[in-house]
DNA sequence: TTCCTTGCAAATCGTTTGCATAATG
DNA sequence: CATTATGCAAACGATTTGCAAGGAA
């Protein structure tokens, strides 16, 4: 399967690329309709689909039952807010041993590793202060 | 909301009590319906969602679009053959750490996390060297 | 008697897919 | 020209939900 160029398939990157708030396949298509009107919610959910197949991007399932969508493919954890729903970048030393450590304990291959912490983040804990 | 007690309950537990595969919700129904031939699947989820959302239970969504369930609620990592979708269990002495290092980062309140290791197990892998 | 739980079936909703047409190489 | 990508709408599949009837406290 040879890839052919699209336009809107850059645009999808492109507005993928300007985000790090990791959105929905339905915020993507809000935001694409914006340069692309006609474009359809399926031309939106195959691409994302080709991206992360292809591994230029990382689909994101944090629970909410909603696919999530990252620009960023380099390792890294990922903050899940229980009661906003935001999710956010957790950079941490140990991440690449992570995986290590995992594959010392366990007895086939290991490619890679999903973590999500869950919590509230500093936003919902002020609120909830005041 | 108080709970009262209810066989079918009882029965799904005990079900999952005994299995280490993290089942999904049409599995632990198949089951169920052995003891309660007349249960269905929506009496199923909403125990599962029940249980989960009180902590008897764990519900892991490891990305293959079906939620599984956990039996047991200690912090633990999960590994997920991506060639036969098989789930098992991951204990490894950081679990704990994890998380404290995380909130060193993190700037808000972290209550748990859920750490999926993707990759092939050692049976898979055994059978593509054959 | 109160109110939680069930079975059933219909509804929901995120995601995928079939098809005819348009765009790319 | 061959093949991939698109828009549209229908299909899908896992999960949830409304409702009337059953069961626990």
């Amino acid at each position: 399967m040879i890839l052919k160029h699209s336009k809107q398939r850059d645009s999808i990157k492109e507005f993928l690329s300007t985000r790090k708030d990791h959105p929905t396949a339905d915020v993507v298509y809000m935001n694409v309709r914006k340069s692309f009107p006609n474009i359809s919610l399926g031309t939106v959910y195959r691409n994302l689909t080709l991206l992360a197949d292809i591994g230029e991007i990382t689909r994101l399932r944090v629970g909410d039952g909603v696919d999530h969508f990252d620009f960023d493919t380099s390792p890294h954890c990922h903050f899940v807010c229980t009661e906003c729903g935001n999710i956010s970048d957790l950079y941490l030393s140990f991440t690449e041993q992570i995986v290590e450590a995992a594959q010392e304990n366990f007895d086939g291959e290991i490619n890679g590793h999903k973590t999500y912490f869950y919590g509230r983040c500093r936003n919902c804990v002020c609120k909830s202060i005041e």
